[in-house]
DNA sequence: TTGAAAGCGCTAACAA
DNA sequence: TTGTTAGCGCTTTCAA
């Protein structure tokens, strides 16, 4: 039932070598205190034998597991896997692996997730924060972090590394297209759950203001986490309200708005929303898009966790991304 | 710069609650020989501390690290998304995580992943195989593993347990569809590299076959690995050869396709491809398309693992799923 | 420049 | 039922 891995560990090393496991180490690591000679000696031997140090023994005196965990808060959303694609392949770039969890909207399961990532010993942490005010020093301890698409509770913002975008000038730019393409009824539906998502509406605010367009409350939807309701939220922007346009806040609602316009066949409701993919470029359906420099993102995710890990005590600073409007319609 | 985290450990579990460090192994891991007593007392200690095992300290004698290795080939495909989240969410449900690794088509990156994986001492093995010829075996030695996707080389599948649709089917079903919408002169792009691209290619020859089209080999085009030529492919598919009918062998190949119709306005031609997205139902261009189930291959390859973890020496057995066409257009 | 030996946190065989 | 101890594979003092 339970079976060993016949791994070539460092004593068979120092044997073949004929020298003390103290000195494969030093080959191995680089480590001062041995000469050229040996060095290159025991190097042959650890090619030949194609032997891997263990990381687990090692584990439990160095804490370096080249391990960063990743946590998104929906797997579904376009826009987390863009990121998370990114974020895989630039760790992979600096020798690192990465865990990933999905916590689901749900505070609980992101603190798990991050208990069972110090678990593993990871050496870097990148959170998109359900945003609920948990209290992310004590949860991550010393485990440099790096936050993303949410700011972690507004007070401690200040003291983690958090990447952002302009989620209000984005939205903005989005329900400006859509009044400069002749919508003037224009609803809006979207996440309460995260800051991304009030910050999105309130850029749908500062368009109506900027093209004086009355503010409707009536039309502005606010799903809730599971977003069940979002349908319904949709049905009545179109049946109820009569809106002659729709700003999705994500891609998800995205979908849910479409599946209606079809329902409902409404071909000529303008629509906007925010992340892009590839397919949009084929809609029926014309889509209005906010691009986030989803790349660029996880990038800089990833750089900024291996900084800290190297430089625990660097200040912490958030940074904006800026969001491209792509036109369509 | 080197900082040890505070952990608490099981010496100081076993100092507060004045037994030995064996006997809080024992209320840990709820072996025998201990009273009751003792093993409430230590347990509630534990808890009181939040006290976490040092899974590396464990894994050193143990090698157990509920951990799963996925390994997929191409990052961007919304196949191996679908499969690797509904890995992710199985994985999760059992306690185990995931490490997921991009081979790219590329048989070596694909060799250096297992070895990383290894490395973590995975648990288990998940991979959707280059398909060269290489020597799974001896790369993957005694971790439980399923392939999915691709089979490895032929010889060697008996031995692993492989999970695969029924690609033959699925690409006849899709083309015979083209043909019943009109098209009589069908090009294929689809990919060389993999055991899935030539199954699609034959069930292409046998929708033709089936509806007594001629055969034209000037209409099938494989593509490369890094499919730089796909976009060419297109092109001549639609300029010299004048075709009415297209089937993309994957999603990626299909972006390409829609791309080059979209280029030289050809609105008309009809489009099949595998796998599906729910934005396809939104397409201008209706695509008919062949839905694998992304979901169900995920889970199975997670619980075929767990199976083979608890009993390593089970015979292997592949698997093949049936895919559904939707028909769109 | 080298090796012996201690110890990282844990499990399990053995003794008591 | 409990504790003592060896050892997992490694790094790192400390002595030689």
């Amino acid at each position: 039932m339970d079976f060993q891995k016949p791994r070539v560990t460092i004593n068979e090393i120092a044997e073949l070598a004929g020298v003390s496991i103290a000195t494969v180490s030093r080959a191995l690591n680089n480590r001062p205190g041995i000469s050229q000679k040996t060095k290159e000696k025991v190097q042959r031997i650890i090619t030949q034998t194609g032997y891997q140090p263990n990381i687990f023994a090692r584990n439990i005196r160095e804490h370096q597991t080249k391990l960063i965990g990743l946590i998104i808060s929906d797997a579904s959303n376009e826009f987390f896997k863009q990121v998370s694609r990114a974020v895989q392949d630039q760790a992979a770039l600096a020798g690192y692996s990465v865990i990933m969890l999905n916590s689901d909207e749900n505070p609980a399961e992101e603190m798990q997730a991050i208990q069972i990532l110090r678990h593993y010993d990871v050496s870097g942490l990148i959170i998109a924060s359900t945003d609920t005010h948990l209290d992310y020093h004590q949860l991550v301890g010393d485990t440099p972090t790096v936050f993303f698409d949410r700011a972690p509770s507004p007070d401690k913002q200040s003291q983690f590394d958090t990447l952002l975008v302009n989620n209000v000038s984005g939205a903005e730019l989005a329900v400006s297209e859509l009044i400069r393409q002749g919508a003037s009824k224009i609803g809006i539906l979207s996440s309460g759950v995260s800051t991304a998502g009030k910050e999105r509406q309130q850029g749908y605010l500062k368009a109506l203001a900027e093209y004086h367009l009355p503010l409707d409350q009536n039309l502005i939807y606010t799903s809730d986490v599971k977003q069940i309701k979002a349908l319904d939220y949709a049905h009545e922007l179109l049946m109820t309200h009569h809106c002659d346009g729709i700003f999705a806040a994500d891609n998800t609602l995205l979908l849910v708005v479409l599946q209606e316009i079809k329902l409902l066949h409404r071909p000529n409701i303008k629509v906007a929303t925010f992340d892009n993919t590839a397919w949009f470029d084929y809609f029926k359906q014309p889509v209005i898009s906010v691009k986030q420099p989803t790349a660029t993102i996880g990038h800089q995710a990833v750089d900024l966790v291996l900084k800290r890990i190297k430089e625990p005590t660097l200040p912490a600073k958030t940074r904006r991304f800026s969001v491209q409007l792509i036109r369509r319609g």
